[in-house]
RNA sequence: GGGCGAGUGGCGGAAUGGUAUACGCGCGACACUUAAAAUGUCGUGUCCUACGGAUAUGAGGGUUCGACUCCCUCCUCGCCCACCA
């Protein structure tokens, strides 16, 4: 018999897809599931394998939720603004508005076609105006709070993409090279006046909000790395014979009467003003090679550290010390307050400094073990030579020493986040418009207030070299008028790509509301999202991002929560044949649509799945996939055996066991195991003789998660239903039972270990007592010749588990 | 340099204190076939004197009747961050 998936996927596909019978319901009285996988980008490229495992997981969770009766929201929709559309509409120059209507219906073609079980009642773009109305409202909120603001700052700069980019979407290339996060181009410094939001405002929150989140450890760990907070001070040093001052931060106050220097940043403003005549030359040859070096050069690992003496010196305000004051490349102007004090008796990077340039080195710590310390000494300790502070232990010290600079004006506590301003502004047109007004003659911003702010149609949308939008060019729309009827002009710029995934989650809840972006009603009941399963690469981009926006709502009171998702997992990547990411330019891009179509999507969806765990990344491996369609051919194949009149005790407890262990397994989302146990079952069923109806039926309400198509085929099949009524449908019946009295033997067979090694094995029942399974162990002739002549001095009996013997 | 994670057969992996290697791939033998494919059956960590035994989860040590699992030291790999003061 030949497995005819073609015919019956593309029939359950259109019934299901016509019927909407995965949708979910508002306030419903069953209990609510929200179930939320990352919604695709749709540029030029179609869907590859690698996203299909990154939904199977997720559907098949869905389907045993639903199953068991939840009333389970798994939506799907199009993040369709940004730079991977619009480049392939510049590529091939069709209009993005084209290309992205092509690649949506495409890719939910692909996605019906795998089977999943997405609400589409729900589905939604993030390009269509009446999606980002709301966007832009939302936008707005940050303004009206002061949280957007439009900032003169050094910004990563893409050529290639001709617009800004923010931190996060900058990487660092394994030679240590500064790349864009889309298309891996060069990026530069530029300084720029861009719109921000101010992410930072919210570092104290994101952190807390990772304590009542559940999320892997390592999520965590790259949020609260990338947020990098640290506590430390920020101290005043006057520079000698001026009315100027230079503040520098530290985390290790502790030290500071083992400052010797300090260094700034070639860009600090107080740079040139510091500068003594004699040093003018060599500072401003230095300043001036170090602008021109890339911050590749300039961050290049190991680097040697370099600087040059400025000639002016710095007191120490905690014991009147001069220190030279150097300007180094190695610090920053972009973190702290691109100054510090050098420690070199307690900094590695300050000690190499000094070693190189032949500065004082003074020991301020010593070790609380009394021991005999090497220079650079880099933990904490016992304070030394610091005056009325000696003896303190280091964390003592930096809070007696803090009182201090704070009482005497000096200093005060501050904490530092890595985390910087969100630049929210791209000089690209395929972006949702910034709707803010630039009201002439004195510039003065309004907010427009006729949302949505439409983004024109214009026929020129390719990119600027001038890092201006190139909306800019389209006059007609720039020019407009204010609310008082004054000339104005449009804010150019648009959105990041970032910012319609930002609150989709929310939108999915009350898709269709033209009042509000949802109704705080169905948000109560919807939300949080119960599991969220996405890509790693999102972790400090969009994960971070939306987590920022929706605590910005909490705080404002639109939302009813603090935290957005209350459970995230990261998925892995499948790579090409070869092991390599799938690339078109490596040429190993495997095309799920042609797998489908050769093996069918059933097949497809339990063999990636059955890979490995979802959070792994595998290579990509052709006879893998045969397997799992060798397996539904199998499982067709039995339904000739199914009989009303069977009973197979052995049949029917391995049934009732699969039926444990595979719900078990998919509350737990492990589908690789739970696919093996499936096969277990098959391999009994093939040895044994006719199957009973009642477990055959089971068994495919069981495969119905996994193998959606052919579960729906068989079970139409052995009810006999002539025609399709969507409440018949496999999908929509509930979770087999299982009795765990069949699945536990009443008499087990146990190991018996003697010193630590299996020497045999021995049939118990549940009620035997310690002393009748000691008799009948030392019964069985080779545990009795193995323990001849020999003390047993141990006797256990861990009862379910292993009788374990120590004999001497 | 810091953080997180991982190291188990030829390969993907299973087992979170109780018979290590489930399930699948690959490989081998046999059956069916003119033959091949497909399918089926059996076998498949390594070593040995082989119906038995020894040994094995990156290396070494510890805890335990018993350790892939817990603890300590080290090695290797992956991901994230990084002249961050």
């Amino acid at each position: 018999m030949t497995y005819n998936f073609k015919k019956i996927e593309e029939k359950w596909a259109d019934k299901w897809y016509k019927d909407n019978i995965y949708r979910s319901e508002d306030f419903s009285q069953k209990p609510k599931k929200y179930i939320l996988a990352e919604f695709p980008y749709p540029s030029g490229a179609a869907l590859h394998v690698g996203h299909m495992m990154r939904y199977t997981v997720p559907d098949m969770y869905s389907r045993y939720l639903r199953m068991n009766g939840y009333n389970v929201l798994f939506p799907m929709g199009w993040d369709a603004f940004g730079l991977p559309a619009e480049n392939y509409a510049i590529k091939t120059g069709i209009h993005p508005a084209e290309t992205t209507k092509t690649a949506i219906a495409d890719m939910k073609n692909s996605l019906i076609k795998m089977g999943y079980s997405f609400d589409w009642q729900r589905e939604l773009s993030t390009i269509d105006p009446d999606y980002y109305k709301w966007t832009q409202w939302l936008f707005l909120k940050f303004y009206d709070q002061g949280l957007a603001e439009r900032k003169e700052m050094p910004i990563w700069w893409c050529e290639n993409l001709k617009t800004v980019l923010s931190d996060e979407e900058v990487l660092t290339d394994k030679d240590g090279n500064k790349i864009s996060e889309r298309g891996e181009h060069p990026v530069e410094r530029k300084n720029l006046e861009q719109w921000v939001l101010k992410m930072p405002e919210y570092a104290e929150k994101l952190l807390e909000g990772l304590n009542e989140v559940d999320f892997p450890e390592s999520i965590k760990q790259a949020q609260i790395n990338w947020i990098g907070k640290s506590e430390g001070a920020e101290i005043d040093f006057k520079v000698a014979d001026t009315q100027d001052k230079l503040t520098v931060f530290t985390t290790r106050l502790d030290t500071i009467y083992g400052a010797t220097f300090l260094v700034i940043s070639p860009e600090h403003p107080l740079l040139e003003k510091i500068t003594t005549s004699e040093h003018l030359i060599e500072v401003n040859e230095y300043k001036n090679k170090a602008k021109q070096k890339s911050d590749m050069e300039r961050t290049e690992l190991m680097k040697e550290k370099t600087g040059v003496f400025t000639g002016s010196f710095a007191v120490n305000p905690y014991n009147g010390m001069k220190l030279p004051i150097w300007t180094g490349e190695f610090v920053v102007m972009s973190y702290g307050t691109g100054a510090i004090m050098g420690v070199p008796a307690h900094d590695a990077r300050d000690y190499e400094f000094a070693q190189k340039y032949e500065l004082k080195i003074e020991q301020a710590i010593e070790s609380s073990e009394k021991e005999a310390v090497i220079i650079p000494y880099l933990e904490e300790g016992i304070v030394v030579n610091s005056e009325d502070f000696s003896g303190l232990r280091s964390d003592e010290a930096r809070s007696k020493m803090l009182e201090k600079a704070q009482s005497e004006d000096f200093g005060r506590g501050k904490v530092n986040y890595r985390l910087r301003d969100w630049i929210f502004s791209r000089q690209r047109y395929w972006g949702e418009p910034i709707p803010l007004i630039y009201v002439e003659p004195d510039g003065h911003i309004e907010k427009e207030t006729n949302l949505p702010l439409i983004l024109p149609e214009v026929p020129d949308y390719k990119p600027t070299s001038d890092s201006v939008s190139p909306l800019a060019k389209n006059q007609e729309w720039v020019n407009t008028t204010s609310q008082n009827g004054r000339p104005a002009k449009r804010e150019t710029n648009t959105m990041p790509n970032w910012a319609g995934s930002c609150w989709y989650f929310m939108r999915y809840v009350d898709p269709k509301n033209d009042e509000e972006f949802a109704d705080p009603e169905k948000m109560r009941y919807w939300l949080p999202v119960d599991k969220y399963f996405g890509g790693a690469e999102h972790t400090t981009m969009h994960l971070l991002y939306s987590r920022f926006w929706y605590r910005f709502f909490y705080d404002l009171g639109l939302v009813p929560t603090k935290e957005p998702y209350s459970w995230r997992l990261n998925g892995g990547l499948l790579l090409g044949p070869g092991s390599k990411k799938m690339s078109k330019s490596i040429g190993n891009v495997i095309d799920p649509m042609l797998v489908a179509d050769n093996y069918g999507a059933d097949a497809l969806r339990m063999f990636i799945s059955f890979l490995g765990p979802y959070e792994d990344t595998y290579p990509w491996n052709e006879n893998g996939i045969k397997s799992t369609w060798r397996l539904l051919k199998t499982i067709e194949d039995l339904k000739v055996r199914v009989s009303d009149d069977v009973d197979d005790k052995n049949v029917e407890k391995s049934y009732h066991r699969m039926v444990m262990n595979i719900g078990d397994m998919l509350e737990n989302i492990k589908m690789n195991t739970a696919i093996s146990e499936i096969m277990i079952f098959v391999n009994v069923l093939k040895k044994s003789g006719k199957i009973n109806t009642e477990i055959w039926k089971g068994f495919i309400k069981v495969l119905a998660p996994f193998a959606p198509f052919m579960a729906e085929e068989l079970w139409q099949e052995i009810n006999e239903y002539e025609k399709w009524n969507p409440t018949n449908s496999v999908h929509l019946q509930s979770w087999p039972y299982y009795d765990e009295k069949i699945v536990i033997d009443e008499t087990i067979l146990i190991p018996i270990q003697i010193n630590g090694k299996v020497r045999g094995e021995v049939q118990v029942s549940e009620n035997d007592t310690e002393e009748l399974v000691k008799e009948k162990v030392q019964q069985i002739s080779r545990v009795e010749e193995l323990l001849k002549g020999r003390n047993i001095t141990k006797f256990l009996y861990i009862p379910r588990k292993i009788i374990s013997i120590v004999a001497e």
